[in-house]
RNA sequence: CGCGGGGUGGAGGAGUGGUACCUCGCAGGGCUCAUAACCCUGAGUCGCCGGUUCAAAUCCGGCCCCCGCAACCA
């Protein structure tokens, strides 16, 4: 197996092009930014991406009705998800689409072939219910009391030839590697779920379609009248997209295997019992994790146009800039868990802890540095410890007295990275959220505005303080709110010692609100 | 007996054996550096019934009610 030397690859799940993206995509999105931004940060070389199912029936239909060909279709919503990701502010990042014969069709077609020469592919016959006005095979759940809901006619069962994957052949080796947790599931509690699907019985898979019926497609190797389905397509963009197949492209034994493949929890069966099947029958690594986050919901129900409680991402990063959507996602919503946005709730949770906490805390302890030392903050020899008795963050730590330092570094830091470490994003963000609030205490402890009056030099040393958290703040949210942290790094002016932590500070004053205050008096908080 | 998640102060959510936590709201107090913000205090039979335990929101059994998934819809 490849050596990969600290080296990190992360994929989101590819998205199906046949719509404008909503907030669960860039809810998926923002996870994996934020996840490869942390690796980063941790001083790893991190491959993240994301990009486009572009092949199948759906958007053949999809683009006929909108009066397109499927290639200028796919092209606009393909094109739709990567402004978004710029819009959110993804970091470095590649994208990958499985209508780009260049990239991904040497890619696919190479699995194939590894999978055929393994002998796991064969011919076989597919039914299903097709109906005549489709022209395209209906599941049953796709169907109105038995009828095609478009024509309202009643399909007829057919069968058809195709290629098959012998997926029943690698059950038991598949079910052994979750169990063991070579390949990990997380959270844990899904594994239980992969490996009832497994209990269930992991029938042989339909692989292939008539070209005939579907044109849209990535051919078959060797074999004019097929093209691949959804599988050895879509799947096999995780490793297209690192340069399998390609010559001279050193990424694929540079990164692979994944380190994490990020998906919903409803395509957790094709990626937790397929996907390692294709790659144990082509005989390549398999990815060590699958990360399973829960859906994005809008008042307790799933988004749906007729339901009117639809949220457009775009909107709210238009309104309240990308790093407030980003912080719902990222801290409002637990990565594992469905949780729900709606707008008031975001409006809730921006003025709690954004205006309030983060931004109004940032602007006093700067004007306080600016309006007492004309920011300059130089480090005290006086110890000025917390006197507060906030117990959220101190808890277990017995010592007699707690400085700022200390907190964050025996408390904070190891809490925040524990909790990384689980992906537990929203509990390592809590952590930051803490120190704020403790650091706010500190003021209360010392109340430094009436202190100037009678003792400047140790009011220089609480307000290093207040500035030291501050900038360890900045730290840990960097990976949810990258620009803020940026923003408030500037601001702080932390000149950083020998050892790496900030010695002394030179404060400049922000000139507008961090987060401004939303008002909802008028009622202007939507639905 | 298909699989899974959930029912916690007025509202929304964390919390899987040992003083019940957070946000919003409400009541009272403090402070004025700051974005009417910040700090402190107050209020909860943890869906129902029974069991295990020195100890249960947390474990076990039963019941009631919500909600997802069930082969390609993040």
């Amino acid at each position: 197996m490849t050596e990969k030397n600290g080296n990190f690859y992360l994929s989101t799940a590819i998205h199906y092009a046949n719509a404008a993206p909503h907030v669960g995509h860039a809810y998926e999105a923002v996870l994996g930014d934020i996840i490869a931004r942390y690796e980063r940060s941790r001083g790893r070389d991190v491959f993240f991406v994301s990009g486009t199912d572009e092949h199948g029936e759906k958007n053949i239909r999809a683009a006929a009705k909108a009066g397109l060909s499927p290639e200028e279709f796919v092209g606009k919503n393909s094109a739709f998800f990567r402004d978004l990701y710029r819009e959110l502010g993804l970091g470095e990042h590649a994208f990958i689409r499985t209508s780009d014969k260049e990239m991904h069709w040497p890619g696919a077609a190479l699995l194939w072939k590894k999978i055929e020469a393994a002998g796991d592919l064969y011919k076989g016959v597919y039914k299903g219910l097709y109906c005549v006005g489709c022209e395209s095979f209906k599941l049953p759940k796709e169907l109105k009391d038995g009828k095609c809901p478009d024509h309202n006619t009643y399909p007829e069962s057919i069968q058809e030839e195709n290629y098959f994957f012998r997926l029943s052949r690698h059950r038991d080796k598949m079910k052994a590697l979750l169990e063991t947790g070579e390949i990990a599931i997380i959270p844990a509690f899904r594994k239980a779920e992969v490996l009832s699907f497994l209990e269930e019985g992991a029938e042989d898979i339909s692989f292939s379609r008539y070209k005939g019926e579907i044109p849209w497609g990535v051919p078959v190797p060797n074999d004019d009248e097929h093209v691949m389905y959804v599988w050895c397509d879509a799947l096999a963009s995780y490793i297209s997209a690192l340069g399998f197949g390609r010559e001279n492209e050193k990424k694929f034994e540079a990164f692979w295997p994944a380190d994490i493949h990020l998906i919903g929890k409803d395509i957790l069966r094709f990626h937790a019992v397929i996907w390692p099947a294709m790659l144990l029958s082509a005989g390549l690594p398999l990815p060590r994790s699958i990360m399973v986050h829960g859906m994005v919901l809008s008042g307790g129900h799933k988004m749906s146009k007729t339901i009117g409680n639809v949220i457009d991402p775009r909107e709210y990063i238009a309104r309240y800039g990308k790093d407030a959507f980003r912080y719902y996602l990222g801290r409002e919503i637990s990565p594992f868990e469905d949780g729900d946005f709606t707008g008031e709730k975001f409006i809730r949770a921006y003025n709690a802890n954004l205006a309030n906490g983060l931004g109004n805390f940032a602007a006093r302890v700067i004007a306080m540095a600016e309006k007492y030392f004309g920011g300059k903050i130089g480090q005290s020899s006086e110890d000025v410890p917390l006197l507060s008795t906030t117990q959220t963050v101190l808890e277990n730590h017995k010592t007699e007295w707690y400085s700022i330092p200390y907190v964050v570094e025996h408390i904070t830091a190891p809490h925040y990275h524990g909790y990384f470490e689980n992906r537990e994003m929203h509990k390592a963000f809590d952590e930051a959220w803490s120190l704020l609030s403790l650091l706010d205490g500190y003021i209360t402890d010392y109340e430094p505005f009436k202190l100037i009056k009678t003792n400047p030099e140790k009011t220089q040393a609480v307000i290093w303080n207040l500035l030291y958290g501050l900038f360890y703040v900045a730290d840990f949210i960097a990976p949810l709110m990258p620009d803020t942290a940026e923003t408030l790094k500037e601001h702080i002016g932390a000149k950083i010692g020998t050892d790496g932590v900030p010695e002394s500070f030179e404060a400049r004053p922000l000139s507008a609100p961090l987060f401004a205050r939303i008002e909802t008096k008028e009622g202007r908080a939507e639905k």
